[in-house]
DNA sequence: CGCGAGCTTGACGTTGTTCAACTAGAGTGG
DNA sequence: CCACTCTAGTTGAACAACGTCAAGCTCGCG
């Protein structure tokens, strides 16, 4: 990783929403206490289990957030897409990471002093606000999404990982599919190879085109009815 | 549901420890706009899609927390046991219920206008950092159980399942269940009938001692080790 | 050119669901 | 006080879904 320190976050077009609860003094605080930081793909930002030093904000590139496994079956529970702070709850909670955060792709990202955060909120109340209602978002589309995982068959998992995807990630459509095969199976909670048989069928049923890495959507309601039916 | 209104929250015992952070004359105000109740095993405190009116405490009892689900195949995400706020993380979103909560037994809870907690924690920053830290609680906990759903074993989930109740729900080692088959079934992500065998197989095995209801977890060791293995 | 990582495919076996039948106990009404 | 109904729990058999394993493929890179 290399360090990149650019634009004072006072006039950065990249800064996250929840500043807007913040006072330009406050804001200015926080670039003093910044790091920006550019990540290849598969580099860790921080690890499950770490001590919680910084928090994170994706300001380029995509990163996957999961939860580590003992044999390599990792769950992911969620994407985090620019300009997006990363919101593991341990750190609010016990001051260790509770979860594992990867580059997927060329991404690039600033670390905030975790102590200045947290005297931020515990200051200004707005700010606070601003942080429940993420950290509550965060919570309802983990309900979403895990509520999935449990009931519905591998088909409607798949389908429900693709419409996470897009629009959700990938904001156009045919997409550059960054993930591996390997990422939709910890995504859908499935075996790769189970992802594999399932995206083909799709791509028989001309529900999805899908070349190599280049993935596109076809037939959207389709896929949500899949994703309802299970 | 009965009206019970008795104490001032002022000289309750059964407050939640959130309320630390509040001044005295805010936790008066909690006490002018609260509403006492009880609530009969079965009965829905508030349903998952319903605006968010109250907060609720529970005072006594026991209740479900669960996303429901098509096919009566619901999905418990957690237990609240007095005392203790439920923190629907939909409150904060989008001003909808996304789970619904139920009494497993007879309970008594606490309602609080949502308007004032809300302002209370607009005005109060130190009561929203309370709030702040039992989000992220909730949600470390349910990434330890979600984990288990995608990657374990109906052995390995129910041990879990059982791990949760004793000591976290339960107190006391035997203890008298009164979860239903079908609601262990919707914390593991199971079929009930799936649950009674490996009930009974822990049975045999003399992990557990269970007649009827009354329950003894004879060898804790011995379930963590199933529930590690999966 | 050869290596390795990621992807794909097929055969096979296990796990856990489904379905159906049966039991036990609690509540109801004659 | 006894039939009745209803719900929760239990058991067994049959089947399908999905994971496992093993082999082969593709493509980028040294």
């Amino acid at each position: 990783m290399v360090l990149i320190n650019g634009n004072s976050c006072l006039v950065c077009n990249r800064s996250s929403d929840i500043f807007i609860a913040l006072k330009e003094s406050e804001v200015e605080k926080i670039d003093c206490n910044r790091v920006s930081l550019r990540y290849k793909p598969g580099e860790v930002i921080f690890k499950q289990g770490a001590p919680v030093n910084f928090f994170a904000c994706v300001t380029s590139g995509l990163v996957k957030l999961y939860i580590e496994h003992q044999n390599n079956h990792n769950l992911i529970i969620g994407l985090t897409r620019p300009v997006n702070y990363i919101f593991d709850p341990g750190s609010f909670f016990d001051n260790h990471h509770h979860l594992t955060a990867v580059a997927c792709e060329e991404t690039t990202t600033c670390l905030i002093d975790a102590k200045l955060m947290k005297e931020l909120i515990r200051t200004n109340s707005d700010f606070a606000g601003e942080f429940i209602k993420k950290i509550s978002l965060q919570s309802v589309r983990l309900f979403d999404r895990i509520s999935g995982y449990t009931q519905k068959h591998v088909y409607g998992r798949v389908a429900d990982t693709l419409l996470y995807l897009y629009p959700g990630i990938y904001g156009e459509n045919p997409f550059n599919l960054t993930l591996t095969r390997q990422d939709l199976a910890d995504m859908s909670g499935m075996t790769k190879e189970s992802v594999i048989r399932v995206m083909k069928k799709f791509k028989d049923d001309e529900i999805i085109r899908l070349e190599g890495n280049n993935l596109e959507i076809l037939d959207q309601e389709k896929l949500e009815i899949i994703s309802k039916k299970g």
